[in-house]
DNA sequence: ATGCATGAGCA
DNA sequence: GCTCATGCATA
């Protein structure tokens, strides 16, 4: 009995992947149209339209309107002491709702998965439903090779295609986030040996190969729960946008993945983060991926967060979001509630001048 | 942001 | 040999 011979990662290979083609470049540039066809629902922050894609041509994938909030500007001309007791009320207000905070060791383990990966762990493909905790590990042919046989249609042209076929195939897994412990910092950490080129795989491929259940299409809730392409650009550019807001490079996450102490799952470089912020990766790269970086992006906020919490740092923006720029007496008065050095806090609301232009110009981009 | 290269697993 | 994931180097 041997009468099955289909190979299958390559039987279904399609048309235009011919293999020397540049790998992904196919993804997203050969068949542009198509995707997207779906309206992400992105609650808060933007709509991305299509774009993924589509980088015909060449970069720009998209241009992703945002909307960003925009910061409370200043309207106070001429403040005085008004200031002072305006924002002290601010402070004090959002001082109530204190996030606990757990702290964790700051235990910087630049570890770097450059071997092999795969080997390590298994991914269950797991369930499709939901909270399934995913390595990135696997290979890549693992997946390969499910998918196909199962649903007619081949993934691996999904990317070229996104929207709808996707639509479908929807595996599941995703992790609900935050498993380990890491302080959030994140560190950057060298991390490449730079001797090397290929050398950390992690070829998680497999782990999404859930195979498709047929979406709903009303299922505008689950938001890490599967590999719904939706989900995924949502995702992306969320986080893309909360990166930024933390002040955090695409190279500092991936550094930083590692202190996660996910197992399995080391460091990536950067190229990785920004290819996965602009959607760029194979499907189900993305799917692996995900549930990495959405814990990072916990882990990160929530030591964000407790910073935030230091109420100097409270008042300081509280003063911040009644005037930005405040006179040099201004400063000096607030240097001297807060009992900080005067430079401290010219500093400080220059760089937070800085840091909202950031915020508001990759929130338009 | 992306081209090119590496290296792994599979058929 | 193919596809895939990933990294380095660089525009």
């Amino acid at each position: 009995m041997m009468m099955m011979s289909l190979n299958s990662k390559q039987a279904f290979a399609m048309p235009h992947t011919s293999l020397a083609e540049t790998k992904y470049s196919s993804l997203h540039s050969s068949s542009s149209s198509t995707l997207t066809s779906n309206a992400p629902s992105s609650s808060c922050s933007s709509s991305r339209h299509s774009s993924t894609i589509s980088s015909s041509g060449g970069s720009s994938e998209a241009m992703r309107r945002a909307c960003f909030p925009t910061p409370p500007s200043n309207i106070f001309g001429g403040l005085d002491e008004s200031l002072l007791a305006r924002a002290e009320a601010l402070a004090a207000v959002d001082i109530v709702s204190q996030t606990k905070s757990h702290h964790h060791p700051p235990h910087h383990s630049p570890f770097k998965p450059d071997a092999t990966y795969h080997t390590m762990n298994t991914l269950p493909c797991t369930s499709s439903s939901s909270s399934s905790s995913s390595m990135p590990i696997s290979h890549p042919s693992a997946l390969a090779s499910h998918h196909h046989h199962h649903h007619h249609h081949h993934h691996q042209p999904h990317q070229a295609l996104e929207g709808d076929l996707l639509d479908h195939i929807t595996p599941g897994l995703a992790l609900a986030g935050a498993m380990a412990g890491p302080d959030g910092s994140v560190v950057s950490t060298p991390a490449h040996p730079a001797h090397m080129a290929g050398m950390n795989h992690m070829h998680q491929a497999a782990i999404n190969m859930a195979h498709a259940h047929g979406l709903p299409s009303h299922m505008g809730c689950m938001s890490d729960v599967d590999a719904d392409p939706r989900d995924l650009e949502a995702f992306a550019e969320r986080f893309k946008q909360r990166r930024i807001k933390l002040g955090v490079t695409q190279a500092d996450v991936g550094s930083a993945l590692a202190n996660l102490k996910i197992p399995g799952v080391g460091s990536l470089s950067q190229s990785t983060i920004c290819r996965f912020e602009s959607l760029t990766l194979s499907h189900n790269n993305m799917i692996a991926l995900k549930p990495i970086l959405q814990a990072w992006l916990e882990e990160a906020e929530k030591s964000h967060r407790e910073k935030l919490n230091k109420p100097e740092k409270r008042s300081l923006e509280a003063y911040f979001s009644i005037q930005p720029r405040p006179s040099s007496e201004k400063i000096a008065a607030i240097a001297e509630k807060l009992d900080l050095k005067k430079n401290v806090v010219r500093v400080w609301f220059c760089n937070q001048r800085q840091k909202q232009k950031r915020m508001k110009y990759s929130a338009c981009v």
